[in-house]
DNA sequence: AAAGAAACATACAGTGTGTATGTGAATGAT
DNA sequence: ATCATTCACATACACACTGTATGTTTCTTT
């Protein structure tokens, strides 16, 4: 009488004996992969969940027993792609001296993944709420950019930083989309740069005493 | 026998005689009304065509001999927007000695046009092609821009220029969207100016000899 | 080992989009 | 003025998709 734990694991075996937790984790990431890869090539409201869960090799029952309906598919993987950017930014821009500009940089590159732009900048804001757009926002770089304004321009009132921050955030998701769509990186780099150089405080800017 | 021409114009005789580019302009102007309160209100994606046409007052027929589909008609109403942004702009700013302060201060007040937002900044970009999304930004205010900043800092190469005109835009959509959402006009306004004060060509500054 | 719960799978109801087809009113040609 | 034609719809339909309800199998717990 043999344990059936102790069987050839090398033989497929059609997944006999398999933890709950692993074929949960087995089923969502199949289901996260899939449809980002359709979300990014026809975009959300153009790709239907039969074709998902084809590509996936799951049905339909499996979707809506992970996820309350297919918006909070799309959310699941806007918000994985929200912490991707988030662990790109912090490896590339750890240990720089120039925080903001190391920032600025680590932003763009890690929006140069393929899709990344269109999942969070243009199909994101359409289907999630403007809460979960912040959200996600304040995940992808945007706490760094407001701490990096702070040092830049001391005098701007918090208020102020906020909103800075947010236009900001935004003037670069605007280039980040349209290096993303195949223009030139660099004017936009340049413009970039532009901006952040014209906020220096005034104050600041006279040689110290 | 009377002609039936000469019959008293007041009396409203059931729409007889109506030409058909009367039935036309009627039928595609109650349309184009009630989409853009739907789509305000509830979305492009959550808004039936049924839903749009029970509030026109017209069937699903007239709609389609309209319009190629759903995304057509909200293109219509997405230019219809595009234009009135255009024209108030030209309207608010057009003897300013300040162009651009004055283009940015016209632009946002046009923007807060309720629904207005939501419909060019939030549905447009998922429900419209890149281009279309292009085309409706150059027509509401982006030349402007362009040319404010160009006078502003005339050292910039052209497509730096153009990078940071759609950049800048981008920072001016995204205040508006907040406003319009409710936060507090001031931070916005003052971060807006802050940037584009910071713009200015560093040669410009020096006093001219 | 048995009961319960989790992870699906299948079937179904409802709704919505776009198209095909039919009809009466306007328009251009004669 | 009449007639053919086109236009502006209206109606009906075919197809697709979403979300739910319900059934079944596989783990987990006791």
């Amino acid at each position: 009488m043999q344990d059936p734990a102790m069987q050839d694991p090398t033989k497929p075996r059609p997944a006999r004996r398999r933890s709950n937790r692993d074929r949960t984790d087995a089923t969502r990431a199949a289901l996260l992969a899939a449809a980002r890869t359709l979300f990014v090539a026809k975009g959300y409201a153009d790709t239907a969940t039969p074709e998902i869960v084809a590509a996936a090799n799951v049905t339909r029952g499996a979707l809506y027993h992970h996820f309350a309906d297919k918006a909070a598919l799309f959310r699941a993987v806007a918000m994985d792609e929200a912490h991707a950017v988030a662990a790109q930014i912090t490896r590339d821009s750890s240990a720089a001296e120039d925080g903001l500009a190391a920032g600025t940089e680590a932003y763009f590159a890690a929006m140069t993944v393929p899709g990344r732009a269109r999942l969070l900048l243009v199909d994101g804001p359409a289907v999630l709420t403007a809460e979960e757009i912040d959200e996600i926002n304040r995940i992808a770089g945007a706490e760094e950019l407001r701490d990096g304004l702070s040092a830049m321009a001391p005098d701007l009132a918090p208020d102020v930083l906020d909103a800075l921050t947010d236009a900001l955030s935004a003037a670069f998701d605007r280039g980040a989309l349209a290096v993303a769509r195949g223009a030139p990186a660099e004017p936009y780099r340049q413009a970039m740069q532009r901006l952040l150089s014209g906020l220096i405080s005034p104050e600041s800017r006279r040689e110290p005493a």
